[in-house]
This record gives structure tokens, sequence and C-alpha cells, in this order.
DNA sequence: AATGAATGAGGGTTCATTCAT
DNA sequence: GATGAATGAACCCTCATTCAT
């Protein structure tokens, strides 16, 4: 109904809702604290009860928290390619992926053997992006043609990924990396 | 026979270990299957109190499993090194390193947080390595200085696990990444 | 009712919480029971999961079982102290401690070994007031003063405690005993 | 037969349970440290599975170690009585049977709830030796009369085992535990 | 007969989920 | 709808006993 008392509790919910996806974000950027259920709800001021109701499972919640952080990202790559092009867009949009993973270092050791439908998706998304991405400088003779498109998309998410990952990286790493990667794949 | 009657008993004392430490690599491999001590003990037909006497422990037993899985390609790279130099052993040493770290997919996500001493002792060996495979190739002038060699072993390391560790890895990734990475570590 | 609604669940927590102590309790006047988590929990009408939650692990929950059957004692000898002097404290204080205690053989067969600081505390305060007891009946000229107060507070907390841990002591025991003792303790 | 092998393998067997019975007496002593079956075997310098078997169990092992410490007191009692009489046997047999048991603290933790006859049947016999002492005081009306002796006997034995068990015993105790011992057993 | 590795039941504990409040 | 205590399965580990050697 238009009760203003149910529009409430909608707004309730939602508002726990993302509660606990924060408290989910902010546990995985901890490595070395275990986002058990428990753990969420306390940091979000909510009880266990609601945590595991508002997405139907732990999985589920960290299905969305993962996806949260992925989202912008993906969406920050697209944004790059329809303004810079393919040529120029690769460059910046791995500096974005490798910064914004980098603040979440915790997030994969939970998530083996896990089915993520929602991260799932966004990574199919994301590979997308820089296959395009590929294709593109490929077709404008930026980079160089007799690799694979397919192959070297998975070689960059692969890599760029692991660059994120590093834990205490070394000052200069991904420099180190976009200089390399970016002389690789010149012409040969 | 004229076995020892002392060996007798530890002969297979050995034997079980051996299959408690294949069951755990074999585990490991399979990504989604939690290494639980029972699981371990169940496919290599043991009891699970077996299994952790056998190591003294879950961890005991894991970093037995890793090292013995990383000891073969550290030595791989100590040999090559020492027969080709630092120039020609470093792809050959990265194209084993990859090889066979790609049979293990699952094997860190139940690592994070562990303490597995004998597995950090060989990363760091195998870091040490690589290392002077760079410093030794940038000394001859074959690859780029304008890079520290500390970033660029790090870079190495990282990337190159991101690849061996690809699930159902394209074909040609691992030809691809060091295509990739050869000639981005060129002199400019 | 009146009662918030956040306290009706706590109400429900508090009265497992005594239900799990007294099954405890139960479990340790029944020498020959190992009062094991599980065992506490099913004549607790409880999950194993939950004595351990309500107290923090099994140590807790002993100390807890422990200090409850410890702690009206040490209080009813503090009164006694104040109401009657030293002097004729004793012995009342003494049948009491004594027939609390005889109710709960199997207290110390699984207390051997483990660090328990709230009946650690109690004890201290028990022997302290016996010591208050000691000291003032010797200065009062009541008893004989040829032994140490310590060594005698020492001598009686050992002997009742092993006067009231007495496996179906035979009638007349105590008695027996706060005579001979009163009347080992007169001057010489 | 009369195989001298035979014979070995028997004189072997007994030396081994000589050595078993040695370890676990030794680890009773030791409070803290748990007699396991592989920590007696260890200190004895024996298989675990002949520790067992010699015994046919470790509650049967157990039970011939604390008999093995209670006979010698047994006997010194009995032999205390032939020699002195039962009024001037019993104070040296208390000091005997205090000073030999402070030597074991360990000994109880582990007997709770288990079935050992050898040391029941011991403790049946020193009772008897106790009571004998004090039923014979009394008829030469050396102690008082008003005391059941079956009675004095238990407390006798519960208090004279608790200041020999006493953890850390203040220097005098048993001293001040004998006098107030005699002193309260003395006719009223 | 002695060995000691293998066993497997049972210990305490954790944690995703459920449900009475 | 939110709560958080209760649940109970699953975890790793210990240890008395067994049994192949």
């Amino acid at each position: 109904m238009s009760t203003p008392e149910g529009g409430a509790r909608r707004a309730d919910a939602v508002r726990n809702r993302q509660l606990a996806l924060e408290a989910a974000t902010g546990l995985l950027a901890e490595p070395g604290t275990a986002p058990t259920v428990e753990a969420i709800a306390k940091r979000a001021g909510l009880g266990a009860g609601t945590v595991v109701r508002a997405f139907g499972g732990k999985d589920a919640l960290l299905d969305a928290a993962v996806s949260g952080l992925l989202e912008p990202v993906v969406r920050c790559g697209t944004e790059l390619l329809a303004q810079l092009g393919p040529v120029r867009a690769l460059r910046p949009f791995l500096e974005e992926l490798i910064a914004f993973q980098s603040a979440h270092h915790g997030v994969n050791a939970y998530l083996e053997g896990v089915d993520l439908p929602a991260v799932t998706a966004l990574r199919t998304e994301l590979v997308a992006v820089v296959h395009e991405m590929i294709t593109g400088a490929q077709a404008e003779g930026a980079i160089r043609t007799d690799l694979d498109p397919a192959v070297v998309t998975t070689l960059i998410g692969r890599t760029a990924y692991a660059i994120a990952r590093t834990p205490a990286p070394a000052e200069g790493l991904t420099d180190a990396y976009l200089t390399v990667l970016t002389d690789g794949l010149r012409r040969p």
C-alpha cells in the first residue's frame, strides 16, 4: 500500500543492505580478517540474521560486495573506450583497474570454489572491454597483430590482476608493468 | 628379504606420507575442492589421524605439499642459470615454472594467512634466482636497464605465477606471455 | 507484558546459561561422568555450540560452575566472621563449607592443570577468611599459638576439603573431624 | 619349554613390564605431564604396543603403577604395627605415608572414574592397618574412645592423604598436622 | 614377542543458517 | 522486519588400541 510505514520499512531494508555491503567490502579490503557473517554484521551495526536475510545467504552477499567493487571499474573501462578510443584507453584503464583492485587484497582468499554469478558476469564484461581495446588497437595498427586478441586479452587480464594483488608492492611496480607491457605489445 | 626389520614398517610410513602428499597435491590442483584433512585422508586411502600424525598438523602437510611442487622448479632454475647463463636461462626457466605450476591451480586459495615456512623459503630462493637472471642480463646489456631489477623480479614473479594459475588457459597463452615479456624487456 | 523487547531474547539466553551451568554442576557432582561439552549440552537440553558460545569456551564454563558453588560458601564465611567473631565463627563455617562441598565430589578431577581465574580468586578469598579466623582466635587466646597461622590455615583448608570430598562418607565423619580439630587446636 | 630363548623372552617381558611401570610412575610424579601411552612408552624406551600389551590396557598399567607406589607404604604400616604396637606405630606410619605420597602429586588427576582393582585392594588393606592401630590405641587407653574407630580411620585416611597431596606445601605442614591430630585424639 | 604406524572415535571449537521473540 | 541466540555439521587434532611387519 501507500502506507508510510511500508515505505519506511522498505527504506530501512535498502539502507541495511547498503550497510551490510559496505561492511563486507571493508572487511574484504583488510587481509587477515575473515569476513564471517557475524563480523560483517558487527561492523554494519546489524544483527547476523539481518545480514543473511538481506541477501539470502553469505555467498550472495559476497557476490554483491565484489560486484560492487568491480562494477565501477568496468564502467570506467567502457567510458574510457568511448571517449579515447581503444588505443589510448588501454593504459589509463589498466591504471584504474590496478589502483582500484589494489585496495582490496583480501577479496580472493574467500572466493575460490564459490559461485558468484554477478561477479562472473562482470568479469565477462570486463574481458569484453579489454578485448575490444585490443582488437581496436590492432585494427589501427597501434599494437602487434601477430598475437590472437583473445589470448592477449586473457594475458592482460591475468597479469594486471596479479600486479594489483601483489602484497606490499614495490614502488614503481605498476609503472614497470605498464612500461613492459606497452613496449611488449608494440609492433615487433 | 634382506631389508632390515627396523626399516620395514618405516617404508610403509614413507609410502603413506607420500600418498598423503599426493592426495593433498591432487586436491590442491582441483579448485572447488577444499583440502580438508578428511578429504585428503579419503583420497589417500588413509585414516584422518594418520595424515595429521605424518606431518604434525594440517599446515605442515600443506607446506610439504606445496614445497614439493615448488622445489623442482627452483632447482631447475638454479641449474638453467648455471648451464646457460642469465640471459638464455630466463625464458626456459619461465616456461618450466609456468608449465609446472599450471597443474596446480587451487593451491593458493587455502594458503592466505597461513605460515608455511618451507614454501616461504623456497619462494625466497626462487626470487633470488630470478633476480640473478635479471641483474645478469642487465649487466650483459641483454635487457633494458632503465628498470630496477628488484621491481622487474617482482613483476616477473607475479605475472608468471598469474599466467600459470590461469584456469582453463587459452592455447598459446604462455607463448604470448613470454613473447610480450621478452620484447617488453628489450632495450628501448 | 511490559518487558522491553530487547530483553526478551536475552532472558532466554540467561536461562540457558543457567541451564548449562546447572548441567555442568550436576555432572561435576557425579564422579565417573566426564563433563564433556556434549554431555553438558545434552543434560541441559541444548546444542553443543550454545554451551560453548554462552561462556566462550569449556574452561570458562567450568570456572563459572565451580565459582557458583564456591561463592556462597565464601560469603557465608565472611558473614559468620562479622557476626560471631573469629573464635565462634570457625566451626559453623567449616560445617557449612563441608556440607556444601560434599554435594560436589567430582569437581576437582577435571580441574587439575586448568586455569580458572574466578575459582582461584575465590579460593584466595576463602583462605583469607580462614586466616583471619585463625589469627583472631590466636589473639584472643582461644586456640594454641605455637603454630604458624598460615600453616594452620592451609592445614584446615586442605583437610576440610578432603573431608568434604570423601565419597560415601561415614555417618559422623564431619562431626568427628570437627571434634578432633577443635581439641587439637586447643592450647596444649 | 626349557629353551633358553623362551626364557630369555620371558625375562625380556618381565623387564619391559618393569620399565613401563617405572616410566608410568615417573610420569605420574610430574604433574602437568599427561601420562599418555606414548609418553610412557617413550620414557621407557619401548614401543607403544609393548606397553599396552604388557598390561592389557592403559588402566591396568596405571593400576599396577599406583599399586606399586602404595604397596611399600602398606607394608611399612604392617611392619610398624608389628614392631611398635598400635600406639607408637601411628605417627611414624603417617609420616611415612605422607612423605611417600608427597612425591606423586600427579597421580589422582587421571584416576577419577577409572576402575583400579589392585589399588582398591591396597586401599582396603591400608584402611585395615590404620583401623587396627586406632582400635589398638583405644583399647590401651592411649587415645580417646568417644569416637567410632571406623570413622577415625576414615578421618585419618582422608586428611593424611590431603596433606600429602598439598601442592607446594608450607614448611611444617606435616608437623602441624600430626601435632593437631595427636592432640585432638588425646583423651578429652 | 616387540615395534610403532594406522586407526577412528571423540574432544573442543567455529560458523552459516534458522527461528522464536 | 530486525534481532541475535540456538543449532549442528564440519573443522582440526589427540590418543588408546590394533595389527602388519
